[in-house]
DNA sequence: CATATATCAGCGAGACTGACATAT
DNA sequence: CATATGTCAGTCTCGCTGATATAT
């Protein structure tokens, strides 16, 4: 037998009250694999869609200023803008009012692709949001940005 | 000059509206780097901890039944087990009434080292919690828990 | 035999560090 | 000169896979 006689142990997955932050990381490990699994189909991960969607949504940047808004360190967010400009998602050029700069801007290839992507990312995050209603999801999503917005600098990008 | 001339951008944490989960993502990793700076003074990670604290609030089980409380794998609860019994704050003996299982229980050195870390985490988890009354700190963690509850089984740890 | 448990080796994502060249 | 940016190489935690040995 395996497990149902003298000993029976069942093991629901425990609360942990001692460590109550371990909650935000089991429901964000949960997040990243349905957001993952939704992405993985176009060959992207998480980061990617971040960097094209924060694009989308504020424009054009150059890459330190991108990974300050998405708190994505500047030599990860190197290898990412790699990869989608291999892809043609988006193209990175020499800014000539700051040399230093490279301007990177999604491509119609990028934004046409993001379109795509989002139909499939919306539906993991309502399966992921199923249990909550509309208001709840809303003050959900209020607490955690206060919670985030009084924090840590960890650095302005390093 | 740096960059307050004709450019200006100033780039405060993006919120991302496309991807809201990338909320709970951030929020965790700053409650990651809090728990784990709290930690790194006893050479312990965010696991050690988590599988001790289980230990002293659900007592002694089998690795694998802890990593099925924890969502711990069981090739990653082995490791950290190793860790633990090494430092010997926890105890790995043969179960004789099931000679598959290893049964894991905390020794003294354990309990004590547990009981100082308490102080330090909950410091840790109060500056994330800050921003918060400890009414939303409850709303938090009772939307948190519903969303985990509600969830996607990711195998039985395999 | 199938299953559960423990062990071992290895991968990939993601956050991070240190160093360096180039531009301001 | 100090600082900002982009690049390159490498580390560590954590979640996961696959294989194997042993016990039930």
């Amino acid at each position: 037998m395996d497990e149902s006689g003298a000993r029976s142990d069942y093991d629901p997955p425990g609360r942990l009250t001692r460590l109550p932050s371990w909650l935000v990381g089991q429901v964000a490990a949960a997040a990243g694999r349905l957001v993952a699994d939704a992405l993985a189909a176009e060959g992207l991960r998480r980061q990617h869609f971040a960097v094209i969607s924060a694009l989308a949504e504020r424009g054009a940047s150059s890459q330190a200023s991108l990974g300050r808004r998405l708190l994505i360190d500047r030599s990860d967010m190197h290898a990412l803008l790699g990869d989608l400009d291999e892809r043609g998602l988006v193209a990175r050029v020499r800014d000539e009012q700051d040399r230093r700069r490279m301007l990177v801007e999604l491509t119609s290839e990028g934004t046409a692709l993001l379109t795509n992507l989002d139909t499939r990312i919306d539906a993991a995050q309502d399966a992921l949001m199923a249990p909550l209603s509309t208001e709840e999801r809303n003050t959900l999503q209020e607490l955690l940005t206060r919670v985030l917005d009084h924090h840590p600098r960890h650095g302005s990008s390093r």
